[in-house]
DNA sequence: TCTGGGGTCCTAGGACCC
DNA sequence: TCTGGGGTCCTAGGACCC
């Protein structure tokens, strides 16, 4: 999709259509998606909101909101599962799919692109851009070269003819500290890293990444579309403070509310997890983390929040300027394949079960049903 | 008032086991 | 007295993507 979250609030809000608009956080956030026409004035996503205000004033500013934009997104992939049941989802608004064996009932390639195009926009009200080739990495750099609203194509024969010419930030995977230390070695275009001895890109980047980089280069990419849906690996939240802080109360107060919001996600996905890291991130951007894995995996916001707390204190803060917070649990697994193993001195019946009765009654009545006493008392005195 | 929040994947060192 | 090779798990950090 072409600058989905805007595209999704031109939807309702038509008259905004042919202005400058982008969607993000007001207080200390970031630009999550421009219009073309805010693009103009150099707004793009990633940006802090104050800079793109400052860019253009004239623009408007929307607040993002993710239901909506997950309803188009379903949307859109039910469109695409008409198409063929070889989908693989990449994000909400990005997706692969493998039209081997479509052409016999569907046409051409650029046919189904422009079918899919067409569809998307009658359906959804939103532009797209489809890029066609034989490799995903190709098909991926195709969709960037058919943006906005458009459809590009790239032959097997003309792989190498697309891919040297262009920069080498523009492959994709490479980011910023990849591009200053090609740009170190001299490298700026993807020719000139398919000229370089892989073995060199090997010693610079590792074995692994190094080898990845020169094959990108020349078009070489074995991965295949996988249609099933990749289940999680984590689950986390993290939160930026209107503020910095030094408040330690504050802070776990913040952590409570975190687990709260992670450990109910994973209940209501049904998964349970083992390692609990802690994130923190300084006002001055440094940003360190310390994890530890518990001996069993849990959902349990408790324990959870324990685990972040016991990880707070590890660091030994002294007068911290903390901006921001996060809590992420990993190493998730299908509650369903889990022998629940409860601690030999613990009570059957417990938090797990407060918590699966205040997650139903937080179902039927709205967020503020129920919640902590701790956060309760915090919200009245703030 | 510069710089969000959701993730994935990789590397590297140390502990520990056989 | 010297000291392998293979493997897993845990922790910390970093790059990248949308």
């Amino acid at each position: 999709m072409d600058a989905f979250y805007v595209a999704v609030e031109l939807r309702r809000r038509p008259e905004l259509r042919g202005r400058p608009v982008w969607v993000g956080g007001a207080n200390r956030g970031v630009v999550l998606s421009a219009s073309y026409e805010a693009r103009a004035f150099g707004v793009e996503g990633g940006m802090s909101s104050t800079r793109a205000r400052r860019l253009c004033p004239d623009a408007v500013a929307i607040n993002p909101d993710y239901d909506a934009y997950e309803a188009a997104s379903d949307g859109v992939f039910a469109i695409f599962s008409t198409i063929t049941p070889h989908v693989e989802r990449v994000s909400l608004d990005e997706a692969f799919l493998d039209l081997t064996g479509t052409r016999r009932l569907l046409g051409e390639p650029e046919e189904v692109g422009e079918l899919i195009r067409a569809l998307v926009a009658d359906e959804q009200g939103i532009p797209c851009s489809v890029g066609i080739a034989p490799t995903k990495l190709i098909a991926k750099m195709s969709s960037n070269r058919a943006k906005p609203n458009g459809l590009f194509r790239v032959h097997p024969g003309e792989v190498i003819g697309f891919l040297h010419p262009q920069t080498v930030e523009k492959i994709w995977g490479v980011g910023p500290a990849t591009t200053e230390k090609l740009h170190k070695l001299g490298l700026h275009t993807i020719a000139d890293v398919a000229h370089t001895p892989k073995s060199t890109l090997q010693r610079a980047f590792g074995a692994r990444a190094g080898g990845e980089l020169w094959e990108c280069a020349w078009g070489i990419d074995g991965r295949r579309v996988v249609a099933t849906e990749p289940t999680d690996r984590s689950v986390g939240s993290q939160e930026t403070f209107g503020k910095d802080t030094d408040d330690l109360d504050f802070v776990r107060a913040e952590l409570l509310r975190t687990s709260v919001r992670v450990t109910s996600r994973m209940r209501l996905a049904r998964v349970v997890g083992r390692t609990v890291t802690l994130t923190l991130r300084f006002a001055d951007f440094r940003t360190v983390q310390k994890s530890l894995t518990l001996p069993y995996p849990t959902d349990a916001t408790d324990e959870v929040y324990a685990a972040a707390v016991r990880l707070l204190r590890a660091f030994r803060l002294e007068r911290p300027r903390l901006r921001r917070v996060g809590i992420r649990v990993e190493h998730v697994l299908d509650v369903d394949q889990v022998a629940t193993q409860p601690a030999l001195d613990e009570p059957e019946r417990g938090w797990r079960e407060a918590e699966r009765a205040a997650d139903a009654a937080i179902a039927r009545f709205g967020p503020h049903a129920v919640s902590r006493a701790t956060l309760t008392r915090r919200a009245g005195s703030v």
